[in-house]
DNA sequence: TTGAAAGCGGTACCAA
DNA sequence: TTGGTACCGCTTTCAA
């Protein structure tokens, strides 16, 4: 590893203009410039980024928060932010939440004494505070899939609502008389949207009441019990739409344990669109979010910001799609 | 953030004594220690990673070098590694390589600028003098899941042939009369040990040959089209040992859409563990690699090895287990 | 037992 | 256009 200062004694200059060459700042002649630069060939010279750091540069490093990478949702959206990240030279630190508030915070913390430049958070519980001293920091924020809505900073999102519309339409179309929610946690803003949306449309039959909203908890566990306690409160449902694919999968597992027929007796539709819908059997309708342009977005936006190009905080809500599979295929 | 001169000042000392007690090392005395402390806290001093890392200590940093976190054997694995790291103050970048030799090489360069205390990675393709880069400056390696065997340094893996041992025991037991086997690439070794494992086994049969061995490039995809070719050459097959789950799963997936009944008429049984074989119906059985645990056992190690506590290069074999569902469930 | 000061490898201000 | 140099925040050697 060559510093600065050889490459300046080789190139027989000091060593502010080397540091201006390289950041392309500054008056520099064109000669003293090609001299430079040969001597960086030469050296195999690659500016110390921890150096930088310390001098008050970026240090081309951004940082990714979320609840759990564990979570089928989440690694291709960290593929995706990796993947931006890299291309743009950055790199990411990983870190797991759990959706623990003082986990984050703690995180946040430590992140930004490491200097990084930037940061990807999923979570429902940041505060404003903390996103400010962040701002105040010069650290730019973007919130990716939950948005918090007493927060003014970037964030990216999938359309929820239109997606549980489409959903329920789907449902309704292939002749569902009775359609169930099983919800997501009350506190997760993805969660509340698509039960909006849910009940924008169903709120209109006379069928519709309140028993056939249960929260399922996100996961696959929390799906099947819900969906237990669906089919004992209402042994007639035909039609299920769950707020995201892992109850789904719960429930599913429960219709099949029933000895119910899916899609025959009840349909089902999930959101997320996350892998594990298509190897399930039957394979899983579902309302896909486009994680991976999600994730990528985000990371363009907050990379962005980092150099400075972009200021405003805008909101990004990505258009989702039905995917009809066989848990809905009536075919009648 | 205060820094370390305002301690000085605070507590009527030099930077270097708290430097001193910062680091509990050199003499110091016990008072103006207390008197240090108390500074520190009053100040809620906490030392500055980057300068620290400028001035040649540790970063409290590792990174993870893997294929693809969104592959669904590695996020299990980076949950583990930053779990572990994370206990201990270290936070880890994540780096998907794709198995590409190059985009592995500038990851660990870009990593050692950054300053990184240490290194785990899932690679088939390190070269030797890379290793030996990073030994030389001082930077630990653990290589995990896949081992190279030209390589010394830590390792941790699975009981690969064993584990092919017990899925093909598995087979037989429930009285499969004809089991193929659908590998993955050559070059991974993981790979290579369980078609020996699997070999070893069947091979003292005379119903053997090599037109039972197809291979599925670790992929869905891949399982599929293998299992494809294999109920082309040998209809009469009546028990699949696959390579990894993933293939497993295109396998079960051709399997059924050839309208076989699984496990009636052929027995399926895959490798890994990962959560999705829960999820097929029927479910599959899988020999379980103890994936948290490699990637735990791996960030301690490794942890142990940047502390200085820890030297030799050893190589950790992870017992695995046979899980029983429905796939190979005959019921006779 | 403590302090002064020289780095670590850059950046950037101020003079020249 | 260029160079000298203070500084970023901490570690460590050497003297005191």
């Amino acid at each position: 590893m060559s510093t600065i200062r050889d490459v300046a004694k080789i190139a027989g200059v000091s060593v502010a203009t080397v540091s201006r060459v390289l950041n392309k700042n500054g008056y520099v002649n064109k000669d003293t410039e090609i001299t430079v630069l040969r001597a960086m060939k030469e050296l195999n010279f690659e500016p110390n980024p921890v150096a930088r750091g310390l001098a008050g540069k970026k240090m081309m490093t951004i940082s990714l928060i979320l609840p759990d990478i564990s979570n089928p949702f989440f690694p291709e959206l960290a593929r995706a932010v990796e993947d931006v990240a890299q291309k743009n030279q950055f790199n990411v630190f990983l870190c797991n939440s759990d959706n623990l508030e003082n986990k984050e915070k703690s995180y946040i913390e430590v992140m930004q004494k490491k200097g990084i430049d930037g940061l990807i958070i999923v979570s429902n519980t940041v505060e404003e505070e903390t996103i400010k001293a962040l701002h105040d920091a010069k650290i730019p924020v973007v919130l990716l899939d939950r948005p918090l809505t007493n927060n003014n900073c970037t964030m990216v999102k999938a359309q929820n609502i239109e997606g549980a519309h489409a959903a329920v339409k789907h449902l309704l179309e292939i002749g569902c008389k009775k359609i169930a929610h099983i919800s997501g946690p009350m506190n997760l803003n993805t969660a509340y949207e698509r039960l909006v949306g849910y009940k924008e449309i169903v709120s209109q039959f006379e069928w519709f009441n309140d028993s056939l909203i249960e929260e399922g908890g996100f996961d696959i566990k929390g799906g099947r019990e819900a969906m237990k306690r669906l089919l004992l409160t209402n042994p007639d449902i035909d039609g299920i739409f769950a707020g995201n694919d892992l109850m789904t999968l719960g429930a599913l597992k429960e219709l099949l344990h029933m000895g119910k027929n899916v899609p025959g007796q009840v349909a089902i539709c999930g959101f997320d669109g996350i892998q594990l819908t298509e190897y399930t059997e039957p394979e899983i309708t579902t309302i896909a979010q486009p994680i991976y342009e999600m994730g990528a977005l985000a990371t363009d936006v907050l990379i962005r910001q980092i150099k400075g190009e972009l200021n405003e905080n805008k909101t990004f809500e990505l258009p989702v799609q039905l995917i009809i599979r066989n848990s809905t295929n009536k075919k009648n």
